[in-house]
RNA sequence: GCCACUUUAGCUCAGUAGGUAGAGCACAUCCUUGGUAAGGAUGAGGUCGGCGGUUCGAUUCCGCUAGGUGGCUCCA
């Protein structure tokens, strides 16, 4: 007897959501309906439009299919037969000619219901335990957009009533870290409805983008990059020779000044490589690594747009590694470990996924090239003890990459780190760079796209879902809040807040009239690492009294004490 | 962009069977000078996303439009 695992009952449910869907609507024509790492969802197409409101009246049905406890029996059937059992389901028939000649085709029945499905289910169908459906949502059918938008119902199990209870407060627990939600408490920035996707940061938000970007500089400038910044603004003249006029100006903001049209940059590699082509290069040159803080802007469909995770304007830790075909390895190792280097200070290196997606049907270059390549970002991965998933066919039309992938805290997987080989830009037919090699011939480089943290407007809303808005010591906008116990102790935290900022903390004095307890009330819900309480008996004594975020009240010390306790945890 | 849902004060949300609205927090003023997670009082703040329609009258019903949310496609 096989175990029964999570994706079976998952899967089990699905099907028993479809057969509920069936029995409580007319004309339903469903799909498929798989289980996910959460739960599971099953795509439908049918003349009622599903909303929430239906939710109640399908799961009351699916829990009473539940109750009946009936077994899921499998049968291979033949491919006539299984036409004839799906006879009017239009989808499952299409599905159904997908399969190859000659592979089992395999029916599971329950009760009077019966469904094309490779399997594995569950026996019983108690074996499933409580379905709460949890959201409708449209579906392209087959994933593909021009095909007609299916209605498709998510779900989740659970074993009993007390542990989706537990799955439902956890969803809620995660929506509290929301870097939407902790954005606006917190203060950090602000979106505006009058200007889609366009971040605007205030102090304390920018604060952390500042000292984000200061931190990458400095791992940058260690790995051998020189950092460049190119204009906002380019030419229509230069988007036509790169290929961005013809493949990507759908998402281009083009602006026009006295007949000529230019475009706000997408991506900064045409400027790198017009760096690059400023004047002659030799193989000696290579690789040249050149960083840009570059901001893009980039006229994503509206319906992407999320928070700060995914906008139209944002700045990337961007750079352009220009090199030879044989530095292609190397290259990629060195990334590899610069990204692990630097994930690893936020914790990231834990769960973070790899991509290499390889070369898609339309592409350009001749396959060798393509497999040598794919082969380098591989061997490079290894070398560097990284595990991955390739995604077939999955790559740029000019060249494979690897994607890190970071989940946030509903979940969803974002895209921060990338690599990407280019053999096209560079190329005579697009920007045409060169370089005198050792033979004194022209020749032209390869370029790797790359960058560690991706956008720093979504590492950041990553970071303060990670962090849960409680950001370590070095990150944190207001490192030290000084609260004195009243105004008898003002001069004296004012002088406590000159020191601490002329040793280069960020530091502020809740004057405000509250009392005590209000105030390290305030200054623990906006998260400050460290609290700093003055009143008359500190002034006295010459000392201050010190609450930490994490550790609590600390009771009284020497402010020689304290900075020498920030100094070590900045440097951790 | 596509499908569904949604939009009431700075934030989180009530509410009106159609008769132009409330709470908590935040904010302002005053009182309180208080030693480790919310002291008290008073007050200000909204043409209920925008446009149009139905109606004697629309925040409420209908249509369109914009934003947001959840997915899909795409993507840093």
């Amino acid at each position: 007897m096989s175990e029964v695992t999570d994706q079976m009952r998952r899967h089990s449910a699905a099907h028993l959501m479809a057969r509920a869907v069936q029995n409580v609507f007319e004309n339903v024509q469903v799909d498929i309906g798989p289980a996910t790492d959460e739960g599971f969802y099953y795509d439908f197409d049918l003349p009622h439009r599903l909303s929430p409101e239906d939710f109640p009246k399908i799961e009351a049905e699916i829990a009473r299919l539940i109750a009946l406890d009936e077994p899921f029996v499998r049968k291979v059937v033949s491919r006539d037969e299984c036409a004839r059992m799906l006879a009017g389901q239009t989808y499952k028939l299409e599905r159904l000619a997908d399969i190859p000649e000659g592979e089992d085709i395999s029916t599971y029945t329950v009760g009077d219901y019966v469904e094309m499905c490779r399997g594995p289910h569950v026996e019983h169908s108690k074996q499933i335990g409580v379905v709460k459906l949890r959201r409708v949502a449209g579906s392209y059918y087959r994933g593909d957009e021009h095909n007609k938008m299916l209605q498709r119902i998510y779900g989740i199990i659970a074993r009993d009533q007390a542990e989706m209870d537990a799955l439902l407060a956890r969803e809620e627990e995660a929506k509290k870290r929301d870097h939407r939600r902790l954005g606006t408490e917190l203060d950090l920035f602000h979106l505006d409805p009058e200007d889609p996707g366009q971040v605007f940061w205030h102090p304390r938000g920018w604060s952390i983008y500042v000292t984000l970007q200061d931190y990458m500089r400095r791992k940058l400038v260690k790995d051998g990059y020189q950092e460049v910044n190119t204009p906002a603004l380019m030419p229509r003249s230069l988007w036509e020779r790169s290929g961005h006029w013809a493949h990507y100006q759908q998402n281009m903001f083009i602006t026009e000044s006295e007949k000529r049209l230019f475009a706000v940059k997408p991506m900064n590699c045409p400027g790198a490589l017009e760096i690059f082509k400023s004047r002659t290069r030799s193989y000696k040159d290579l690789p040249l690594r050149l960083a840009e803080f570059g901001h893009c802007a980039r006229n994503e469909p509206s319906g992407t747009l999320h928070g700060i995770m995914r906008v139209r304007g944002f700045v990337q830790d961007d750079a352009h590694i220009i090199c030879t075909e044989e530095q292609i390895e190397e290259e990629v190792a060195k990334f590899c470990r610069l990204l692990k280097d630097v994930y690893s200070d936020f914790g990231f290196d834990q769960n973070m996924k790899v991509r290499l997606s390889t070369m898609p049907e339309d592409h350009v270059g001749d396959e060798a090239t393509w497999r040598k390549a794919e082969d380098a970002l591989a061997k490079a991965l290894v070398a560097n003890g990284m595990t991955y998933a390739i995604q077939e066919g999955e790559g740029a039309f000019y060249g494979p990459k690897l994607e890190f992938k970071i989940t946030d805290a509903l979940d969803r997987e974002w895209q921060c780190g990338t690599i990407q080989l280019d053999y096209q830009l560079p190329s005579a037919e697009r920007l045409n760079a060169e370089y005198i090699g050792a033979d004194g011939k022209k020749h032209h480089p390869v370029m790797l796209h790359r960058a560690v943290l991706g956008s720093l407007e979504r590492f950041i809303g990553i970071l303060i879902e990670h962090y849960a808005g409680a950001f370590p010591l070095w990150l944190a906008p207001e490192q030290v809040r000084i609260l004195p116990i009243s105004d008898k102790a003002a001069a004296y935290a004012q002088k406590i807040r000159a020191a601490l900022a002329a040793a280069g903390y960020r530091v502020e004095v809740d004057s405000s009239a509250e009392k005590l307890g209000a105030k390290i009330r305030a200054a623990t819900v906006e998260k400050v690492p460290y609290q700093i309480v003055v009143g008359p008996r500190d002034e006295a004594a010459e000392q201050i009294s010190v609450r930490s975020r994490a550790d609590g009240d600390l009771g009284a010390m020497k402010l020689d004490a304290f900075l020498a306790r920030l100094a070590a945890e900045m440097k951790s």
